[in-house]
DNA sequence: GACAGGCAAGGAAACGTTTTCCTGCCCAGG
DNA sequence: CCTGGGCAGGAAAACGTTTCCTTGCCTGTC
């Protein structure tokens, strides 16, 4: 009877019965070795492998889900994710990811809060195991409602919004304070500060970082200098045509991501002046298209490759407590220089504006 | 009894159980209003409502996959996850896929195809209710081995590889025709096109368009003019490269995408020359960033929504036979014209290469 | 030598649904 | 008046696992 004989519908998939037909052992002796829980004699768990093996036999994951209570889902929130960086970032996470046998759940909903109880509702209901999430601007709604679910959690870009909560830790302050080291070295004075939405950690971390930079120099924190901006390109161009009517214009401006900067320099541009010759510009992230710009961009680099397993690894860690913890400390960042960064013109250091080809001129 | 005296732990989750026993019915009453399947009284189905929402029930889509053999879940395949035309389109995706009551299950795989094959394994074992295949080079293998197990399938990006696969239908053709038109209008007379790799039937495509748009024309198409790139930033610069060493080099050059496009207009800004003064340039895609290039680039639009409704539209078709068809005809697309186009210099148009600067001049 | 204790393995309950089967019931048609 | 058929709704089976409980056996200790 090992075969039926009028099998009617081959069965696709092959059961956890199958296996413990084949191998002559009860079904709880076949979980029991395949989940490497409870004791097993050796030999056993030889033949139970090698059912296993010849089936071709795969749990099937709502089956086990639905007893165990875990999923082996974990949910990916973000927002933005028409930001670069971000789809780079998804990449190794799910790489990561799926090398240990987790799922990815996407989730990329609007910053609005509606969406975001959604999302998270979306993600109780199918019982992740984790989550993590990305540049949030609120986060404070999500944390609560995960946690009261006991979620484990894990938040991507920076500060520990509450004390419980995991947070991969970004050493913002290293690559900023090389960027304004950077500028200074070049002779800049008034160096601008672009920064992101003031409610995303992240972007509150950066903008800290700049003023530390700032204030570890000798120049001064010019208030009229700091624009709050979105993290878009959009933004980015508006903060530009802003600091452009400022009747100190600065010689330099640094932005807190790079799509900021790409806006920044088509601001520039249409503006009929260019970097570096009129502005030095310098962004953050270093987007793989950053060193494509025209001219390519002078900015700090993060490594999602980083960012991403240390997330995940501090989220598997809450997860099976025996797996290992993540080592190392936070994510360094480090400046890249390409080509949007030079002395400033001569004149602008009195404060004057002119015309960049007269510019040219004085520089030659 | 309505409450229990002893709860020790207040069940974190509403069951069935709970919602039949408020609603006075039998849980397989609550199914049925639930999932409108069978037929219930009005009276009976309002009750059961009134006590979902009291109870703010949610069904585990664990145990309603474990008996229906439906998850729920739509599987997104993609591979370049890192071309930012694929955010937004994942975006769109899932924003539909949502609404309707579905999740999104991400694999972005190399593009080899033991990744792939895994990838496929994986979205098997979650019982994924449909996939939708993004721009494949050999979509072969998937579908084979998604076609055995009767997984309904669309890919999104063109060609219907196998007579019985869905496919979203873009009509490429109109847009390429418009950017050829624009360019021979404008006095272009060696146009190069610079493809993606052939493997995939978009870029194969997109090329042939190209073909079709140069023999309705009264130009002569050169061999020597159509490049294989490969859809990324740093194809578009070895194209270009290539290009630029031709003894006649062209005067305008179309893209397969955005991508391809800066990477060309960063090759040409390495060798000292500019989009359009020196060699007028066209993507495709319309990506967000292009239009903060430097300068913007003139590209061919395609809705990444229109795109994702339809592979939507159609999937869900598959699934639900009783949903909604996708209406319409092919996604269409368009060419918007920026500033990466001009007329040819004037000594271009004898082949001679020349200095940008000099003829500058001759313009004025 | 009896008995406690641990270990290996099987049996069966449980997880939360959908779906099949079955039982009344009502109504219409002969 | 009897009967067949459809409809509303309940009881129970099924889905494929994990996990708890039990049993038998072996070992070491008093």
């Amino acid at each position: 009877m090992q075969k039926r004989v009028k099998a009617k519908k081959p069965r696709a998939r092959m059961d956890i019965r199958d296996v413990a037909r084949r191998a002559g052992v009860s079904i709880s002796t076949v979980s029991r070795v395949t989940n490497g829980k409870g004791t097993v004699n050796r030999e056993m768990a030889e033949r139970v492998w090698r059912a296993v093996r010849e089936l071709n036999y795969q749990p099937d994951p709502q089956a086990r889900a639905l007893v165990s209570g875990r999923s082996h889902i974990i949910g990916l929130m973000v927002t933005e994710i028409t930001n670069p960086f971000f789809p780079e970032l998804i990449q190794c996470f799910e790489q990561f990811a799926v090398e240990s046998g987790y799922e990815v759940l996407l989730a990329s909903t609007p910053n609005d809060a509606a969406s975001i109880a959604m999302s998270v509702r979306r993600m109780l209901q199918r019982k992740v195991d984790g989550v993590a999430v990305m540049m949030f601007g609120r986060e404070a709604p999500i944390l609560e409602e995960l946690a009261t679910h006991a979620v484990p959690l894990v938040v991507m870009d920076g500060a520990p919004a509450f004390p419980k909560i995991d947070a991969v830790r970004v050493n913002y302050d290293e690559g900023i304070r090389q960027a304004v080291a950077h500028l200074v070295e070049l002779g800049h004075q008034a160096i601008a500060f672009v920064s992101g939405p003031l409610e995303q950690a992240s972007a509150r971390l950066r903008r800290e970082a700049f003023e530390k930079a700032m204030r570890g120099s000798h120049l001064k924190l010019r208030a009229d200098l700091l624009i709050v901006g979105d993290h878009t390109l959009e933004g980015g161009m508006a903060a530009m045509t802003q600091l452009l009517e400022r009747t100190h214009p600065p010689t330099a401006v640094v932005c807190s991501n790079d799509l900021t900067a790409i806006g920044v320099l088509h601001c520039l541009f249409e503006a009929g002046k260019q970097a570096p010759d009129d502005i030095s510009v310098i962004g953050f992230d270093d987007v793989h298209i950053a060193q494509f710009m025209l001219p390519p961009l002078t900015t700090v680099r993060m490594s999602c490759t980083d960012i991403a397993r240390a997330a995940f690894t501090t989220l598997r860690h809450r997860i099976e407590p025996d797996s290992a913890r993540h080592a190392g400390g936070p994510v360094e960042t480090q400046l890249i220089v390409r080509q949007t960064t030079s002395r400033p013109a001569a004149e602008m250091l009195n404060g004057t504006r002119s015309d960049a080809s007269v510019r040219k001129a004085q520089k030659l």
